[in-house]
DNA sequence: ACAAAAGTGTTCCTATTACACCCATGG
DNA sequence: CCATGGGTGTAATAGGAACACTTTTGT
């Protein structure tokens, strides 16, 4: 066993939580960035992230991150992996825990904190620069998008509880990077038969035309197909 | 910006990088594990697993630590995730980063180091009780085994140089976790003109019957097709 | 000549793609 | 009545799945 004092050299790291939380606004993917309100990095565009103390859970530590950023609690969270490079942060050995995210963005209330100054909405497409290694994050982060959405059924909590067949679409399209056929992309999604009709048609309802029909997700189905190993392929 | 007393605090934690070794051994996937030598759980087996210091790669320390317990620097390797559960390590807060890694286990050279112990080929599908929370981490490695050969063209690096196709559609059962189809699997390689003959036959070969011919994989269309998002799926 | 493993084609069926019109509503 | 978006069906094609015999070689 290493002596006591060789053991306790290994015993100064530090770690952080960094999350890329999307949202789907008017058929674009967006992620949540703030201005870094402190050194190092200040004023430039960051990814919402915390220092985690020793004997902290990192999970809890970033659901309550998403949370104070977006002011609410309802999301879909998932960790991508663990950025580690010797020089990610110039104060020290930081490990960063990279997640990525899914919320509704018109639930959230974004608070202007004094700790993490307030989120902005950006679309994916269009990231700058931003501090650390923060871009390469929101990269793999992207990729991880589009891996899920290629093979399964996901995203739903982008979405507004009953939501229409072509909200989905646009989700998946925005996600995907290009267009889908509409007949093609409504049969296969109501034929796996976990989004349900609700009986109501979309209200208020501005555009010319009809009104289309809200359907909502059968979580039961949804749970039972994905535990079955459910595949949903879209390329 | 915080105090440096408060920032001080927060660099107090470990980290590992814990690695999950996958070896094709007569058509079964095993993994290396190592008996622990020290305390804590002394005498239990582990996964290969380096405590690294604060100012040093991970990739790098893992890469050494394949290399160690292996005998061996040919091997393709890849993070999981973070692993950093509070209570996963006794003696303090050690974030343990998850990396799978494919080998060619006859290329191997098991040194038995004082370190680490000698490692031992262990079946997948017999896994012990671990120490750590390293079950969790080899189920996670499953899953990633699972996801990636259920996908892709992958594993050759735990194949020889030369390989037969039978030996490829052994590796794909072994991780898939059941049959496939001879024929159908041949033709579907093979048509990916990822993988040549080489013009030699399997030698020596103790078998009655015909030696089967030996293949080598084509690096570079491999590496053009895996760029172009090459898509190669098996269920 | 026989035992053992290699190697090879075809048929069926399901799933994906491509594609155009009618319907309902609001102004 | 017209402009706008919602909603629907069919035909052609490609890819996956199932399946059995012949060839080669060593004993």
């Amino acid at each position: 066993m290493e002596t006591a004092e060789e053991l306790n050299f290994y015993f100064r790291a530090a770690f952080s939580g960094s999350v890329v939380v999307f949202g789907l606004d008017k058929g674009l993917i967006k992620v949540l960035l703030v201005k870094r309100p402190k050194e190092p990095f200040k004023g430039l565009f960051a990814l919402p992230a915390v220092l985690v103390y020793p004997n902290d859970s990192i999970e809890e530590r970033v659901d309550e991150l998403i949370a104070q950023v977006t002011g609410t609690r309802i999301f879909y969270k998932k960790q991508i992996r663990a950025f580690a490079d010797t020089s990610r942060h110039p104060l020290g050995r930081v490990i960063s825990i990279g997640y990525y995210s899914f919320i509704n963005i018109n639930n959230c209330q974004l608070i202007d904190n004094l700790e993490d100054g307030k989120g902005e909405w950006v679309d994916l497409k269009t990231i700058p620069k931003l501090a650390f290694d923060h871009n390469e994050i929101v990269q793999a982060a992207k990729r991880r998008l589009l891996a899920k959405m290629s093979t399964q059924l996901a995203g739903f909590e982008m979405l507004p509880e009953k939501f229409t067949v072509k909200q989905v679409q646009e989700m998946y399209e925005a996600s995907l990077g290009h267009a889908l056929d509409k007949r093609n992309f409504r049969r296969k999604i109501l034929s796996q038969s976990v989004i349900e009709e609700t009986g109501d048609l979309l209200n208020p309802w501005e555009e010319s035309g009809k009104a289309p029909m809200l359907y909502r997700l059968n979580r039961a189905e949804y749970l039972a197909k994905k535990e079955a190993g459910h595949k949903f392929e879209i390329f």
